[in-house]
Parts: structure tokens; C-alpha cells; sequence
DNA sequence: CTCCCTCTAGAACGAACGCTCTATCCAGAA
DNA sequence: TTCTGGATAGAGCGTTCGTTCTAGAGGGAG
């Protein structure tokens, strides 16, 4: 057997057990949000027995949300600061950051849509947990891209207004694109967030 | 008993079984989402017995939330017609509306945000009957803003894309505000929206 | 060697799930 | 009056749910 090391931060030869379960609790509840997925499903396609999976989150259900959601959160910064950190022109970014949403649920076949809404929605009055670590993720996603905002010339005090809308309109548009199955809301979300942004420098 | 004119319409005393049924299904989905609704709450909460609901949903819990989402449909067209026709200018009607959107969440704790986004989140998949009446829904919401659009004098090309981001990013700061537990996301996005359709007039 | 502790393994529990089924009620038709 | 059929009523089906629990595997420390 692997360490403890080797285990829990997949330096072995694949993801350890608890970076499998959470990847795999994070697909899930993308797909099926938090009530449609099981913890045996999870188990049985994170290829880890049900013993393991509530060794490593004791909490159960509610601590696996919890921490997909903060996959998720990191996944999406990610993105983020790569998309915006490439280009001056944050209005670009915005485009290419539509491209990427659609063509994500475009190759997904419309299944996969923002991990953290999906998680979160449906849960938000009976776990205070999950929806606090979904505003973490909203929170960091707009400081991301209010600092990128500032530093392309928008003024201090209009920058995180104005990130707040494009996650917004962002979020709000893959939803729309996944129940329609076309990209369309995606495109002409980025076109009015350029829009809108230029308007501001 | 009541002729079933009575039972169906609710001409009655108040509203009929089936009635009674489906703005309990609308209001239970909308706050707990599709899975995590039992029908056996539904029934309970209804005031309508198992045999009752299955009477007149033979189809099951599919069928019951496709009719909620058509309630929750023909809901916000209400409000957006009567929000839209008492203006002329389509800005202040949208910031009218982002102020009943921060009212009914407020007023309901922040448990009750869209109900057709949030019935139809995690069923994307596995159900394309409610994806349909979901996907029917964003497209009425929209042509009535395009219509009131036009009428405001926003090009005849313009207006239905412009539709598109309006009840695109109402949906996202909607989501945002109740995570959040905050009308901020709600106010900006209703000044955002101002300013992009005033752009273009 | 033995001990220890992390991790794996899965049977088992009570509760809840969606749904089926039969029985009953009762106003209007004949 | 009897008959009919929509509506009500809820017990019960098999399945799955989240969770608990005990048992064992296996490498490092003493």
C-alpha cells in the first residue's frame, strides 16, 4: 500500500482515493445535482468502496457536496485567470470564455453545465453549508475578474459591479444554452458582456 | 360532490384538486428542486390524496413536473406583461422587475427563486419532456420582452438577441442573490440591463 | 515478531422512494 | 330505483436511499 502522502495527493501512479471520490462526487452532482446523486452511485463509479468513502468524509452527503463544490470553485478559477491572464482586452476574454462554456456542454452532449449551480440548487433553505461554499466560489470567480477589470482600465469603483454581471449573465446563459441545447445564449452573452464592459473604459 | 367543471376550474368554494395539486408540485420544486420532492409531500401538502394526484397525473412525477413548470411559465409571463405594458420605457420596467424578483426572495427567506430553473436543473438528461417545457418557457419570456423591446424602439434585429441576455442574466443574478442571501446581485444586474438596452435606442 | 493505524470491504438497518392496486364514495343518468 | 364513472382513499409492492457497523488487509514502528 501506498503512504499516507502518496494516497491522499495522487503522487502514485493515478488520483488517490479521496481525489477520486471527489472528482467523481463533482461529475455527478453536475450532471444530476445534489438529491439526484447517490453515495453508492459514487462509490461505484469513483471505484471506491462505500467504507472508504465515508472514511475519508465522516460527514457524509453533505461534507462530499461540500467539497465538490470547492472542486469545482478551483476548476473555474482556473479557467478563469488562464482566459484573462492571456489576453489586455478584457472584453476578449469574455468572448473566450463563452467559446469554452459552450463548447464544454457542447462535447458533453448538453450534460454538463456549472458544477456549483447544479450542486447547489435545490439545497439552499436545508444545508447552509453547501450554499456558503457555493458563495465562496461566486465570490472568488467575481474578484478574479474585477481585478482583471481594474487592471484593463476600469474605474476601482465600477470594476466589481461589473464583474458581478458577467458571472452572472455568464451563469445565467450556460443555463440557458444546456436547456435549449444550443449555443446561442452563450454568444450573444459574451457579445453584450464585451459590449457592456468596453462602455465602462 | 362538485360537477367537474367545478373540480377542474375552480369555480368552486376555492381551487380544485387538480389545481390545488400542481401549484403545490410548482412551489415544493421550486424550493427543493425535482428530485429532492417526494410525491407523497406533494399529495400531503395538497390536501389530495395518493389516488387523487395519480388520477389526474397518470404519467407520474414527469408529468407533474411538466405541468408545474408550465404553471411557473405562465406565472412570470403575468408579471412580465403587466410589469413591460405599464411602462414605456423598457430600462425602468426591467429595474421594476428586478425589484419584485429581490421581493419574492427576500419575502420567502430566499428559498424561492425560478421555478422552472430550478425543477428543471438535474433532469436535463434523463428527461427531455421537462427540458421541453422548460426550454418552451425561456422562449415566451423572451418574446415578450422582444416585443415590449421593439416597441420601445430597439432595432427589429437587435431586440430579440437583447431579449435573450435580459431574462438570461435575470435568471443568473437571481441564482447569485439567493446564494448569496443578498439583493445586491439583483439591483446591479437591473442597472446593467438599463444601460445596455438604453445603448441601444 | 507484535502492535498500531490508516484504509478497504460490504452486509445490514430503518426510512423513504415512486408506483400499483383494490375498495369506497357519491352526484347525475336512465 | 339502479347503474355508472369520475374522484377519493390509503395499504402495500419492490427498490433504493443515507448511514452504521464490524471485520480484515497491510505497511511502518517498536
Amino acid at each position: 500500500m501506498k503512504t499516507k502522502a502518496e494516497q491522499d495527493t495522487g503522487t502514485g501512479p493515478g488520483p488517490g482515493t479521496r481525489e477520486r471520490i471527489v472528482r467523481t462526487t463533482s461529475r455527478l452532482m453536475q450532471r444530476q445535482g445534489y438529491e439526484g446523486t447517490g453515495i453508492k452511485q459514487i462509490s461505484r463509479e469513483a471505484e471506491a468502496t462505500l467504507g472508504s468513502v465515508y472514511h475519508f468524509f465522516p460527514g457524509g452527503k453533505q461534507e462530499l457536496a461540500v467539497a465538490a463544490v470547492r472542486h469545482g470553485d478551483q476548476e473555474f478559477t482556473d479557467i478563469l485567470r488562464e482566459t484573462f491572464e492571456g489576453r489586455q482586452d478584457p472584453a476578449k476574454a469574455v468572448l473566450a470564455l463563452t467559446g469554452a462554456l459552450a463548447e464544454g456542454l457542447r462535447t458533453s452532449d448538453w450534460a454538463e453545465g456549472c458544477p456549483v449551480t447544479s450542486t447547489v440548487v435545490g439545497t439552499a433553505g436545508s444545508a447552509p453549508d453547501i450554499q456558503q461554499a457555493a458563495a465562496e466560489a461566486f465570490a472568488r470567480w467575481r474578484a478574479v475578474v474585477s481585478d482583471q477589470l481594474r487592471e484593463a482600465g476600469v474605474a476601482e469603483d465600477e470594476a466589481p459591479a461589473l464583474a458581478y454581471t458577467v458571472i452572472n449573465t455568464l451563469e445565467g446563459a450556460e443555463l440557458a444554452a444546456q436547456v435549449s441545447r444550443s449555443e446561442e445564449p452563450l454568444e450573444i452573452a459574451g457579445r453584450h458582456l464585451a459590449r457592456l464592459i468596453d462602455s465602462y473604459r
